[in-house]
DNA sequence: CATAGTCATGGCATGTCGTGTCATCACTAT
DNA sequence: ATAGTGATGACACGACATGCCATGACTATG
């Protein structure tokens, strides 16, 4: 008991999603999960603020990545340019040490439970906050950037279905790359 | 005891209303809500799923309401079109029947817990989701109408918020398209 | 080598949420 | 009248989440 089990971040990470998989999200209780990985419950909630989270580890530097990715950007890009330039090298680096067959995995548990969808839907509110602050730090007005935020992080989340969708082939940033140019087409049609 | 609480539901989202804006969402019981409107504790899940629901009575409608919408346009109209000229009028009938002063009491609760506000991203979500099932009915790919739905929910979204902002004025069919005009401004810039 | 300090963990108590179940009462239809 | 319907009350219970304190393992310092 003392002190260290390492990896008990991990080991709670895996065990959870094992169960969730095999039994649902709902029907798995906290005390199964730390059971499977050799801890107590009191525990888990030391490692992770509610349930749910256990799914979400390690993407709350997500934010911070989307804001060096704009602070490096040639400051004279505008919006739509640095999001057609940079979208798909920074969707690349966001799933960057994530095998394909743990987001399969996570997005089957994540589809299959609302209060998960739901959680996932803050993910991409806070990516598209992260974006909005990076917009006015380089001179964007408020409603563009605000705009030009959602504009890209929506694009960012159908191509990341898309592209889960279709096992990974094409790639990432080659789905990212249809998926705006699909937006393109599809605004276009409205400049008349 | 027996039948009927005339209004009971009525009831509960004003105590719960009240009770969120003088203590906060959190710090608020069920067992509170309903002993302000008479009633017990069982009574209150009997009405909603769970205690952020009481925010969001009514809203089950706005799918239909979108659908019948989608439904009632010209289907000559491109998806672009039926955007730039629907979203105004639809985003007014949607907050139809409720004054400005609930709808913003209602938000600063909303603004001030994280688990409401993602339950305000599932209802855009959700409306995201009634409009794309729209296009699709009126012939538009898949990729297209998920594009398009996204866009039009996010302008909904973004504009309804500024409304607020503005404490109602100008109206909100106006600010939908002064959005929509910046939104236009600023995929415009893509166009090269 | 000893001692104090730090930190993840165990263990316990507690409050709130949410659900299942059954009884009861008011009203309605026949 | 009598049976049916539907909202409510009352109770039990499991799961989630947090506060609090004790403990044991590792580290730093003398």
């Amino acid at each position: 008991m003392g002190r260290w089990q390492p990896g008990a971040r991990e080991r709670l990470e895996q065990a959870a999603l094992d169960l969730f998989l095999e039994q649902g999200f709902t029907e798995t209780t906290v005390p199964q999960i730390t059971a499977r990985a050799g801890l107590t419950t009191r525990t888990f909630f030391r490692h992770f603020a509610d349930k749910r989270e256990v799914l979400f580890a390690g993407e709350e530097s997500v934010p911070e990545q989307v804001a060096r990715f704009m602070a490096e950007a040639p400051p004279s890009l505008g919006p739509m340019e640095l999001i057609t330039e940079g979208l798909a090298p920074a969707a690349a680096e966001i799933f960057e040490g994530r095998s394909l067959d743990y987001l399969l995995r996570r997005r089957a548990v994540i589809d299959a439970e609302p209060a998960l969808r739901e959680r996932e839907l803050r993910k991409f509110s806070l990516m598209a906050e992260a974006l909005e602050q990076g917009f006015r730090d380089r001179g964007v007005d408020d409603l563009t950037a605000q705009l030009a935020a959602e504009l890209a992080v929506t694009t960012f989340r159908i191509a990341a279905t898309r592209w889960l969708n279709q096992h990974g082939d094409p790639d990432l940033p080659a789905t990212v790359n249809q998926t705006l140019a699909a937006m393109r087409h599809l605004t276009n049609t409205l400049s008349t």
